[in-house]
DNA sequence: TGCTAAGTGGAGACCCCCGTCCGCTTGAGG
DNA sequence: CCTCAAGCGGACGGGGGTCTCCACTTAGCA
């Protein structure tokens, strides 16, 4: 690859992310071509589509997300390790408006033994918190991905006050995982499986 | 207006209505007419925007809403009031896949009078709630915002769980709003105006 | 310095959506 | 039954999106 390609691909990139985390993925191509300084072709030389160059863009927070995930795995205090990852994920999606999109749109490309085991730390991270006595008992694993959605909608919000307003929905939220509180209706299944598999009929008008 | 224009408006509403819970705003007005048994033409002849559709559509969910905080208001019990209220708007939002956007996208057009008496009901509400000691002191008014759009992100899940998901988001909020909990962070100045205010900035691409 | 393959940008094909226009159809009063 | 305004539907204009094609430019090696 040639030196010039190799520094436009970069730049793509890095405009691609603030572009996707300033507007949502919604953001056209050609606007992130034009502040890029290169032509669309460009683009789609170096990403074949939007969503491989989404996916390329928001690669490295997904590789964040997953160091959370170990790190709090790792954390002799299991419920200081369960609120560390509820708590920085949802920091991350608050501050970056394309993130959760992001997320659902390659979840089902990322590797299934890496988002298996991921799922499957966080399973056991919850069991640990559980048998510490710090996080009530009919907490769900699938709470999590509730925690996420909800906070997720935070993101139609303007900037200025979405990470605040996420910083206080996660701290009810936490406060209420606690031990110690009543009983919750059951539990939801509520798989990212689930989240994505959304039906979306009948698109086709012309018939 | 002929009697057969009148059912065909009526038809385009329930339509309408029904497309938008199922599907959200997004849906195009070429599937409601098609589903309506009636051309494009006819939507418009009656509904001269999608917008005014949209807002005539909810209108009955609105008024819905505004019963709602009446109630609430006339409840002896203030805290039972506030979650009565939060439980029955989260609900309605969470059966309702376009409910969220038409509140927002018709919040300002709804006449100023009624909202800032619903506004002030709700204030007075809170103020009563913690009064009688079952809402904790730090609560703020602005967290309903908080509540109604973090609930409104459930509106992603796919409709069967949607409901299941909210009851679920709500209860734990609600847990933790409670008297006799833990300090919270500040209060997040979260008004609907600063909701709706949002920049779509540089979306003229053609410069 | 000259050659060539890699790189480039913009025009445009294709699609979807909102809203309009216009020639045809039909309800219902006389 | 006849008339005609009210009602109708689909074609179409305009705009905005993704992605492709192709003639031109340029980096970098000999």
């Amino acid at each position: 690859m040639r030196a010039d390609a190799r520094e436009n691909r970069a730049r793509v990139l890095a405009v691609a992310r603030d572009l996707f985390a300033e507007r949502g993925l919604e953001v056209p191509m050609a606007a992130i071509a034009r502040r890029a300084g290169v032509g669309v072709a460009t683009l789609y030389r170096r990403f074949p589509t939007k969503e491989s160059l989404v996916v390329e863009a928001f690669s490295e927070q997904f590789a964040v997300c997953q160091g959370v995930m170990d790190d709090a795995l790792q954390d002799p205090d299991p419920w200081l390790g369960l609120r560390m990852v509820i708590e920085k994920v949802c920091l991350l999606q608050a501050c970056d408006r394309g993130f959760t999109a992001a997320f659902m749109a390659s979840f089902p490309d990322l590797h299934s033994e890496v988002r298996d085991r991921t799922w499957l730390g966080f399973v056991a991270l919850v069991q640990r918190a559980k048998d510490s006595g710090h996080l009530r008992a009919d907490f769900s694993p699938h709470d999590l991905t509730l925690v996420l959605v909800a906070n997720g909608g935070l993101s139609s919000l303007p900037a200025e006050v979405a990470v605040a307003a996420s910083q206080r929905l996660v701290a009810y939220l936490l406060e209420s995982f606690r031990a110690g509180t009543d009983a919750l209706p059951p539990p939801v299944p509520l798989s990212l499986d689930l989240v994505l598999g959304q039906a979306v009929p009948d698109n086709s008008v012309g018939r």
